[in-house]
RNA sequence: CGCGGGAUAGAGCAGUAGGUAGCUCGUCGGGCUCAUAACCCGAAGGUCGCUGGUUCGAGUCCAGCUCCCGCUACCA
């Protein structure tokens, strides 16, 4: 393993709240990585931060009648403060709005364009001449050429799924105000991508062969095979970060060159914010590069930023991009347009206290090789059936039987029997099993290996029966109750990353120090003597009429 | 059109170098009663998307096909 980790999440955009989708994609398997190291005593830094720039949110502005500022503010805000109470555990959350993060992003495209690693190329584009504005593809609506659809988009024809280009268009109209564009020249900055595709085979195709997900690996090499084209990486627009060259005025850095660069624009800040150096997160080798993404991400993160990266020379690239697949909901694809989601700042209102339930359900069903569905029933059913049937349950015999039998207070164990040592050795092998799931980026089953030890803790119980023993051996009841503690402790730290404020309040009711991740193995974790706070449920019951109550929000 | 990923019991998923299909939840039956009617044991339930092929033998390899998702739209 590595000294230090720079662990990124996928920038959200701020045109819109955080859904289940963002959260299951990215946010939770990011968060599990990030604690999970860090209670291996790595060290961590895990950034994130808003994406405030590109054509979206101007248009969004222009819309409702007010500025791209207020839109970013207002989104910004809601993202922060839910990210924040559902417990993602950024060191930083930036955005992209931020003089350090201009800075940063002019700093980086000033220095590729002083080294030459850009092309400029002059290009007719469709203009509007009413908004003064040139028109991105997708703002262009016209009649399909192939197959005569009225009212088809410039990137794409949504009626026979042709991918188009805005001039292919017949009797293209702007999106924006209805009139006919016409052909305005300009000249953009280009990123000749096909330069890296030496750099980019063998750093990835060759060298990452075994340790990428099939779906990253597959994408890029498509990518690779089909043959890189120079891409533009400056826009004809206001809302953006201007291009600090000659020759760029009227023009902002393209989003997406500059979205990346603010993974280090907020290693920056924070470093600034800490009194410590940010180049280490970035430019040192022994630093381990982690990139969470979803999968329309891909090629951003592994071919253009790791160009761009490339082209920086001091930089360090990602080890891997870990990008999942999309979560559905109640059987169709999320929609923010259509509304079709769950908000996480509206979940957190509804349901109180259930941040590790949404956490938990998200991990179990995590979209990790396909596109997976989110249900409400489901939802339901895993909470009652796994989180309070399972673990939850489990606590809380232990516990109530330990204030039954001994007041709190942990007894001295006595002889060990059999079943007792298969239960230890399970336990100690337990924080190395999952330790390698996580270290693959396997959240889904490192999430159920955990559970597991739930599981076995609720067989040993009613395998020993210490309701039974009580009555006619006592002294092997210390040794069953002893030997069920140490599951229990386990769970207060194996939890920890899926689940952290049912760690957290576990650690507390069970009266445990914070624990290192490799020590867990060591037992006992608990010793006689030690005292135990009064039990208190760790999950309730959803019941149905809560869940009624989101599917008709849905109006299933 | 092309490319990438996926298609496995009612639901959600594993199946890692081809050799009698597994896990969790749900269902049914039994046990237990410490526990949030929770827990434990057992059973039923799948011709592994379709059609061919290679092989003594294929969910696992090859070819073709169908459907879903994605592919420089910023929607993870």
């Amino acid at each position: 393993m590595s000294k230090r980790y720079t662990i990124t999440a996928a920038l959200p955009y701020t045109n819109g709240p955080i859904h289940i989708g963002h959260l299951a994609g990215v946010y939770v398997p990011a968060d599990i990585y990030a604690r999970y190291l860090r209670l291996c005593g790595k060290e961590v830094l895990f950034v994130c931060g808003s994406d405030e720039h590109g054509v979206a949110i101007s248009m969004k502005a222009k819309k409702e009648g007010v500025s791209p500022k207020e839109i970013i503010d207002k989104y910004h805000k809601i993202i922060r403060d839910s990210f924040d109470s559902f417990g993602i555990s950024f060191d930083y959350y930036g955005r992209t709005s931020s003089d350090i993060h201009r800075e940063t992003a002019q700093a980086f495209f000033r220095t590729m364009h002083d080294k030459g690693c850009f092309e400029t190329i002059t290009s007719e584009q469709l203009y509007d001449a009413k908004e003064d504005q040139f028109l991105a593809d997708r703002y262009v609506i016209g009649t399909c050429p192939k197959c005569n659809h009225p009212e088809a988009y410039g990137d794409q024809c949504e009626s026979c799924g042709s991918s188009l280009n805005a001039t292919d268009l017949i009797e293209p109209k702007s999106a924006l105000s209805g009139e006919t564009p016409s052909l305005k020249s300009t000249t953009h900055w280009y990123l000749p991508l096909d330069r890296y595709e030496t750099f980019l085979r063998e750093w990835i195709v060759e060298r990452h062969q075994k340790d990428w997900k099939p779906n990253v690996l597959g994408q890029v090499k498509s990518w690779l095979d089909d043959g890189l084209k120079p891409r533009a990486v400056t826009r004809d627009l206001s809302w953006g970060i201007p291009v600090p060259v000659e020759g760029g005025d009227q023009k902002v850095l393209y989003v997406w060159f500059d979205a990346p660069i603010g993974y280090v624009s907020a290693t920056k800040e924070w470093a600034a914010l800490n009194n410590t150096d940010w180049k280490p997160f970035w430019q040192d080798k022994d630093t381990q590069l982690v990139h969470f993404i979803g999968k329309d991400n891909i090629v951003f993160h592994c071919i253009i930023f790791p160009a761009v990266l490339q082209s920086m020379e001091d930089y360090i690239l990602p080890e891997n991009v870990p990008a999942n697949e999309f979560l559905n909901l109640e059987g169709r694809k999320l929609s923010t347009s259509k509304n079709w989601a769950v908000w996480l700042h509206e979940y957190l209102v509804d349901f109180p206290g259930k941040e590790d339930v949404l956490r938990y359900v998200l991990t179990a069903n995590a979209p990790e090789t396909k596109d997976n569905d989110f249900t409400w029933n489901d939802f339901q059913t895993r909470n009652n059936s796994e989180l309070v049937a399972i673990f939850g349950n489990f606590i809380n015999r232990v516990m109530v039987l330990m204030h039954k039998y001994y007041d709190g207070i942990v007894p001295q164990a006595n002889q060990l029997e059999e079943v007792d040592k298969e239960v230890l050795v399970k336990l100690a092998a337990a924080p190395e099993t999952i330790a390698n799931l996580l270290e693959q980026y396997k959240f889904r089953a490192a999430s159920q290996e955990m559970l597991q030890l739930a599981r076995m803790g609720n067989k040993y119980l009613a395998d020993e029966e210490p309701w039974k023993q009580i009555k006619i051996n006592p002294e092997r009841v210390a040794t069953i109750m002893s030997t069920a503690l140490q599951v229990a402790a386990s769970l207060a730290t194996l939890s920890a990353p899926f689940l952290p404020h049912t760690a957290a309040k576990l650690s507390a009711m069970m009266q445990l120090p914070p624990a290192d991740w490799n020590s867990v193995k060591e037992l006992p974790l608990i010793i006689h003597g030690h005292k135990l706070e009064k039990p208190s449920l760790l999950f309730d019951k959803i019941e149905d009429e809560s869940i009624q109550l989101q599917q008709e929000k849905l109006e299933l």
